[in-house]
This record gives C-alpha cells, sequence and structure tokens, in this order.
DNA sequence: ATGTCACGGGCACCGTGA
C-alpha cells in the first residue's frame, strides 16, 4: 500500500499530470494540498474515472486539501473531517478519513511569510491546535498519517546551504515539529538512509530545481503502530521535471499491507 | 535580477500569495 503527499499549486492546472501519475504509479491513496478550486469545481468525474474516489475541503484562489483513494485497494474515505474541529478557520487547511483502518490526516499548514509576521502568528497558533487536536485522534486511531506541505524543514540537512530566509527553519517553527513528533510520531522519509541534499520542493525562480536549491518540506509522520509496516519512503522528481510542473514533487511511504487492520 | 507561477478582477495587466 503507497501513501502519497503531493502539494499540485492548483489543481485545475495539474490534473493532467495529477492522472498520468496516478495511472503510472497506482498509489493507494493520494493527500494534495493547494488545490486553489472551490468543492463545486473539484474535477470529481475525471478523478472517478481514473479508478479514484476522493472526499475533499476546497476554497477559491488559496488553499483546499483533498484524500484520494484508490477504489479497487481501498473503497473509499470514511469518517471524514474538515478542518481542525474547534479551532475557528476560514482557510482550508485540513482533511482526515479512515482508509483501510489507518487514520490519514491530510494537512496544509501556513506559509508563515516572515518570522514575526501576522502570518507567522497564526501559522504558530494553527500548529499548536492540530497538535491538540492529534493529540486525540492518536488516542482512538493506533494506525495514523499525517501528510502534507508542513512548510517547515526540520533540520538542517532539510534545507539548502543557499536558504536564508528565516521562514520554514526557524526554531519556533522547529519546536513546532518537534512537538509533533513528540505525540509519538516518526518522519518516515528519515527511517531510511537517503541521498544528500534530498529536497520535495524548489522555488520556480533561478533555476532553482536544476541546481537542486529547494527544501523538504512535504512530510508523512506516522504513529508508532505504522511505523513497524513503512517499508520505504521516497520523493518522486520525475513529475517535477515536466512542462509546467507544480513547485513540489510527492513524496511515497509504502507500507507492507498484509498487517494491516481493516 | 523584484528572477516564476497561479489566481481574481475584468478585459490589459496588476496586486497578492507563495
Amino acid at each position: 500500500m503507497k501513501i502519497a503527499t503531493w502539494n499540485v499549486n492548483s489543481l485545475k492546472v495539474r490534473l493532467p499530470h495529477l492522472l498520468d501519475w496516478l495511472a503510472t504509479t497506482q498509489t493507494d491513496v493520494v493527500c494534495l494540498q493547494e488545490l486553489k478550486c472551490e468543492d463545486k469545481a473539484f474535477p470529481l468525474a475525471d478523478i472517478e474515472a481514473a479508478g479514484y474516489r476522493a472526499v475533499f475541503n476546497g476554497q477559491k484562489t488559496y488553499n483546499g486539501v483533498a484524500i484520494l483513494t484508490r477504489a479497487e485497494t481501498c473503497g473509499e474515505p470514511l469518517d471524514v473531517v474538515r478542518n481542525i474541529p474547534d479551532f475557528e478557520d476560514e482557510q482550508r487547511r485540513i482533511i482526515a478519513a479512515t482508509v483501510k483502518g489507518v487514520r490519514v490526516v491530510c494537512g496544509y499548514f501556513p506559509n508563515g511569510q516572515a518570522v514575526g509576521s501576522e502570518k507567522f502568528e497564526y501559522k504558530m497558533r494553527w500548529l499548536a491546535a492540530l497538535t491538540d487536536w492529534l493529540r486525540g485522534e492518536l488516542a482512538t486511531h493506533s494506525q495514523l498519517v499525517l501528510a502534507g506541505d508542513y512548510n517547515i524543514a526540520p533540520e538542517d540537512r532539510d534545507a539548502t546551504p543557499e536558504w536564508q530566509d528565516e521562514i520554514h527553519v526557524s526554531v519556533p517553527e522547529r519546536e513546532a515539529f518537534g512537538a509533533l513528533v513528540a505525540l509519538g510520531l516518526a518522519d518516515a522519509f528519515r527511517l531510511f538512509e537517503q541521498p544528500e541534499k534530498s529536497y520535495s520542493w524548489w522555488d520556480y525562480r533561478m533555476m532553482a530545481f536544476r541546481r537542486n536549491i529547494g527544501l523538504r518540506i512535504d512530510h508523512l509522520l506516522v504513529s508508532a503502530a505504522l511505523r513497524e509496516q513503512v517499508s520505504a519512503c521516497v520523493v518522486d522528481q520525475a513529475p517535477r521535471k515536466l512542462e509546467r510542473p507544480s513547485d513540489h514533487a510527492p513524496v511515497v511511504l509504502t507500507l507492507t499491507s498484509d498487517r494491516l487492520a481493516v
């Protein structure tokens, strides 16, 4: 069973890439971020025709998240939650669903713009609310994955040396990432030996992808019960090399599915 | 190099967000 996270930066623009990628990789669960479309504009028919089911939490212009499941292997996403309960938020950044007994939480974490800005304060409040809510989710779902665009590079090796901005690498953001890990989650990517300078996002400008100037900000954190079933976690750079790509590449987690509770 | 995209408003291109 493969679970992926991918910030597509406009689902409308990236739909052909997404459909090609689903057909090629047969990924079972796909968490999408930055849909930039309202629910009524969600391309459900195309996605269902590709053999997937989808639940989504959309917003015009900004944000928007979805969980896709391959119908043949996973059926429908169940027990869907949109946004963080008890956290007032106009922005559509969270969707959660249960897939084959795994609680899948898909998040588009706030960017934060600049350390100390109003948007940064929102990012930190949002992270605290997410952490509080997930504590309860973990109490009722031993098998949980938190997948998404975290907009946090957790360690120095996750940020290109050229990255001078404090945002995404600041101490408070990394402490918030640490608070999520302290809930009992593990960064699936770091369970394995990885190439140096592994990133998941590259700025569109300055030929950053060609020069591999990027950040690793897209993550899949797994609960202890899921961790023992993780057999691989990789960044799939192929879609970033296409014409008109998203600025993010998908990150894909592989589970040995024989021991998943249903 | 304030360098690239995507979007909305509104119909040419500019402001915003990333």
